[in-house]
DNA sequence: TAACCCATGTAACCTGTTACATGATTAA
DNA sequence: TTAATCATGTAACAGGTTACATGGGTTA
């Protein structure tokens, strides 16, 4: 379900055309969820028969037509709700972490060189955060509450990042720091 | 292909049954990745087809037979080239974000109340992974190769706790700090 | 006597990924 | 002329969730 949500609170501030959201799930709302343009193109159908969205066809020459889409009362009811729900902290899904705990099946060199690609990672990804908290401006006490909280979810990015790069950090020390 | 992979990490230090690994992915390998006992009972059957498991039946009296799972030599190798592949960090996605994002649609102190349970849930996960590492010692150094691993990887989970925890503290105090 | 633990599974469903398909316009 | 961008989708599959099913033993 979560899908359809986040693909409401991308519709909140304006319309998009399902092309526009796949690009935005590269920021902004991307920064909290991820999806396929596959993905997408599947759930705005689902959420314009359901009524929570509304559908029209701009005709465009040199450039295919395109569907925009905006969020309708129904929809921003639905998101409201939704908000208003308790929801569960998402299990750690990591990869690299499964890689690091059986890391003793390959040489401590290319253990730590997959790390330090991470780590690598991690600071671009918190270059963008960071970018994007910057873009709020220095006096963060002015915002208005929509932008409060649009700036404190992206807070949680730069937190993530930088634990990110901290365990990075850490993890590398403590593996150089063995003799096999 | 990540469970599959989880799965033979788990069989690693020993066999075990599908019940047990159900359990033990609420800890060991379950603080890296998550799964229901029915997706573990249908991967173990794969696995074992696969050949990288084999398994022995447990008959027992008072209690249900059981079938002990055993990580091959094929399981093994299968694991260390998996390992050995370069993996990408995992996208964010996390439910409370969206709904941060788009909190102004609920109450101000509803949103906070949401994410003061969070801060709860996050505190008490954290107890958990410092247990599991102080469950390692104090002398870090002295840990075999294979404990190493183990430990760093735990610690990634002490790193994404406290790094959680002081987004929510910081959130919390940016929106009480808003007057509407 | 009710609820939980042990232990395994099936079935239906929803979500997410990968591959394929089209076709014009524009920039290198 | 090659590749990327715009713009939409279908189809097949893999991964994950929810609900259901069984049945003895143990604890409150």
């Amino acid at each position: 379900m979560s899908l359809a949500h986040a693909i409401l609170a991308a519709l909140l501030e304006c319309s998009h055309s399902g092309y526009d959201l796949a690009k935005r799930f590269n920021g902004s709302v991307g920064f909290f969820w991820h999806a396929s343009h596959q993905q997408i193109y599947r759930e705005l159908s689902r959420l314009e028969s359901a009524g929570h969205l509304s559908c029209e066809l701009i005709e465009q020459d040199s450039r295919p037509n395109k569907k925009v889409y905006s969020i309708t009362a129904s929809g921003r009811s639905a998101l409201g709700q939704w908000i208003g729900r308790p929801a569960s902290p998402p299990p750690i899904k990591d990869e690299l972490l499964i890689k690091v705990f059986a890391g003793h099946l390959i040489s401590k060199t290319r253990l730590i060189e997959e790390i330090r690609r991470h780590y690598r990672q991690h600071r671009v990804n918190l270059e963008a955060y960071q970018a994007a908290v910057l873009s709020y401006g220095d006096d963060i006490g002015q915002l208005s509450r929509i932008q409060k909280c649009e700036y404190a979810a992206l807070r949680a990015g730069v937190h993530y990042e930088t634990s990110r790069l901290h365990w990075c950090e850490d993890a590398i020390q403590l593996l150089l720091a063995d003799s096999g």
